[in-house]
RNA sequence: CGAGAUGUGGCUCAGUUUGGUAGAGCGCUGCGUUCGGGACGCAGAGGCCGCAGGUUCAAAUCCUGUCAUCUCGACCA
């Protein structure tokens, strides 16, 4: 491929929409262009790399028994209606109707058509287990797209699904998903990718896992020991905390606190830490707008994905009235009355001489022992865990919070939607039983803006030999000269019949705006023809990370460029 | 969906406060000089100032509405 006419234009600005370097230098260095808010075109540049991640995910899952198959972006409402999710998502759907006023959707998760598919297969025990997959485009309308190709609302996305009889039997091959998953991350060149537990989400199921590459532009949170190596979506992940309680129980005392309000005032106020407040966070369900009151201790924020899970149903932050009879600011465990779900946090749990609000305007109580004073029997874990928090695995107080684009996950799904969808299969026993399913995605855009975001530097991204646009990139500086221009010619030839990926630069440009175009297309090798060289009678070899740069003679230089190919082609793989 | 910001040639932005001929740099076209890290000169092309109303002799600029984008939050397989 000839440089000179590669569509998509490279250039020196960045973008002033762009906050993180991937997007800004995919758009750069004419990767792709915006269409419409989280969608883009890919250039062709793009779509070589993209070609060549979905070839390494195509290698791994075939390696695991995975047989690739092709849903229809388009389903119909109706097979989303026998799942029940047809009502239960939310706008990520996009939903519409066709010539004929039938209710359509785009498919933005193929778990129906996955059952469609293989619902009258699968009817025998005999059948079991086996893994369908495809590599597709996806849509979701999204709420806020964001960093370029990290967070968009059409996607291409492998989507395995996976069918079986016994959980053993989807437990062992989860484990072998994960290790292949482990393998397209390391091949992509990001091996340092690493998964961590998760919550299932609108998914359903229980046990599932995350791929994280962990940076400061991602969006998700992950708690880490830095001790035992525990790792979780801080959504998930457990809060421990070892209450100490005082040697001498207080009275409980009703403190006239005028014009305090937050947790932060109380406490100076009262002078007292935050660890020895009870705080009061108010919700409502989404489904009657009914409160629910949850306390905790004053040092710590509510998880919201524990207590929706625990509530089983979706809540909003309440909107407090005068009528439903909490005082804002005030609220406080001991003679609360009202209509409310009350849920106390494991933070609570044991504690004494704690401070709370009085349920009355202008006053706070101290002294509070909940299981003396309200009778409070039942804790749970709503709190977030925190930066140095204690580890739900080797206990020791060194977990960390970091941050991770999410770049594939796995479920185990279990038997919601065969059942949903009445998909059973007669086992030896002639008994009728419905599979258990696994399911498993990666997406391949984001993976590829992963990579990108993860090796790059200021010129451009980096990309690895496995799944750069091409392997090489020939420059011919001054290609005017006839000599260099024959020899940058001959070589171009030479490296092509040998099966190398090249993308030549024979512009009549100047060396500068040559390497910059270089560093954009982030080519691992770069070969430098130039009269300058020629007068030595060699051509120079230098890795786009800067960790070689070598001068080999014209003769040698078709071998050396196909061996340093073969060199970094593989990543070590364990 | 809540809060804030921004919309001016392909890109980055000035001009808006105080209404009066639409600007710069990059990029693009042509010619010439340069040539190993985004060179230089000369000559060009390219804009309904997001859109729609309004105020005014006159609107990129003031007013109203609307759309789009970005950021933070909510949401998210």
């Amino acid at each position: 491929m000839k440089l000179e006419k590669l569509v998509g234009e490279r250039f020196k600005e960045r973008p002033s929409d762009c906050v993180i370097d991937s997007h800004a230098l995919m758009l750069r260095g004419g990767y792709m262009k915006y269409v419409a808010n989280g969608i883009y075109s890919s250039y062709m540049p793009l779509r070589r790399i993209t070609r060549k991640i979905e070839q390494i995910i195509r290698e791994e899952m075939d390696a695991i028994d995975g047989q690739e198959v092709q849903f229809p972006v388009v389903l119909p409402a109706s097979l989303w209606e026998e799942s029940g999710r047809y009502e239960s998502v939310g706008n990520e759907l996009l939903r519409f109707t066709d010539r004929n006023k039938a209710k359509m959707v785009l498919g933005m998760t193929h778990e129906e058509a996955a059952v469609h598919l293989v619902r009258e297969y699968g009817l025998s025990y005999a059948k079991y287990p086996f893994m369908i997959y495809q590599i597709q485009t996806k849509f979701r309308d999204e709420a806020r797209p964001r960093g370029g190709l990290i967070r968009v609302r059409e996607f291409t996305m492998k989507d395995a699904y996976s069918f079986h009889t016994s959980q053993e039997d989807l437990e062992q091959y989860y484990d072998r998903c994960h290790k292949a998953y482990e393998r397209i991350f390391a091949r992509a060149g990001i091996p340092e990718v690493v998964s961590v537990a998760s919550d299932s989400g609108m998914m359903g199921g229980n046990l599932s896992h995350e791929f994280m590459l962990l940076t400061p532009v991602g969006e998700d949170s992950i708690a880490i020991c830095s001790e035992c190596g525990y790792k979780a979506n801080l959504e998930t992940a457990e809060s421990i905390i070892h209450n100490h309680r005082d040697a001498v129980s207080e009275e409980l005392k009703l403190v006239h606190t005028p014009n305090i309000h937050t947790i932060e005032d109380v406490c100076s106020f009262l002078n007292m830490p935050a660890e020895k407040s009870c705080k009061a966070v108010v919700y409502q369900r989404n489904s009657d707008d009914s409160y629910v009151v949850l306390f905790l201790r004053g040092d710590l924020d509510v998880n919201e994905t524990k207590l929706t899970n625990y509530l089983g149903t979706e809540i909003h932050p309440a909107v407090i009235t005068l009528e439903c009879g909490l005082k804002s600011g005030y609220i406080g465990p001991y003679k609360l009355e009202g209509d409310f779900t009350v849920l106390y946090d494991r933070s609570l749990e044991g504690a004494n001489n704690l401070s709370c609000g009085g349920n009355v305007e202008e006053y706070h109580y101290t002294g509070l022992d909940l299981e003396r004073d309200c009778n409070v029997t039942e804790f749970h874990d709503f709190a977030k865990i925190t930066e140095g928090g204690i580890c739900p695995q080797c206990g020791r107080p060194s977990i960390t919070i970091s941050r991770g684009i999410e770049v594939g996950n796995i479920f185990q799904l279990g038997t919601k939607y065969t059942e949903a969808m009445g998909m059973q299969y007669i086992d030896p026993d002639s008994v009728l039983r419905y599979p258990i399913m696994g399911c498993y995605g990666i997406g391949v855009g984001r993976l590829a803006a992963s990579v990108c975001e993860a090796h790059h530097d200021e010129y451009g991204p980096i990309w690895p030999m496995s799944i750069a646009p091409w392997q090489v990139h020939l420059c011919c500086v001054r290609s005017d000269n006839a000599e260099a221009k024959a020899c940058a010619d001959g070589l171009y030839e030479e490296l092509q019949k040998r099966g190398a990926e090249v993308i030549y630069d024979d512009r009549q440009v100047s060396a500068g705006n040559m390497f910059s175009d270089a560093d954009l297309l982030g080519v691992p090798l770069r070969v430098i023809v130039s009269p300058r060289n020629l007068k030595e009678g060699v051509c120079e070899i230098a890795a786009r990370d800067k960790s070689f740069s070598i001068k080999v003679s014209i003769e040698a230089a078709a071998d050396e460029i196909m061996t340093k190919i073969q060199e970094m082609m593989n990543p070590a793989l364990d």
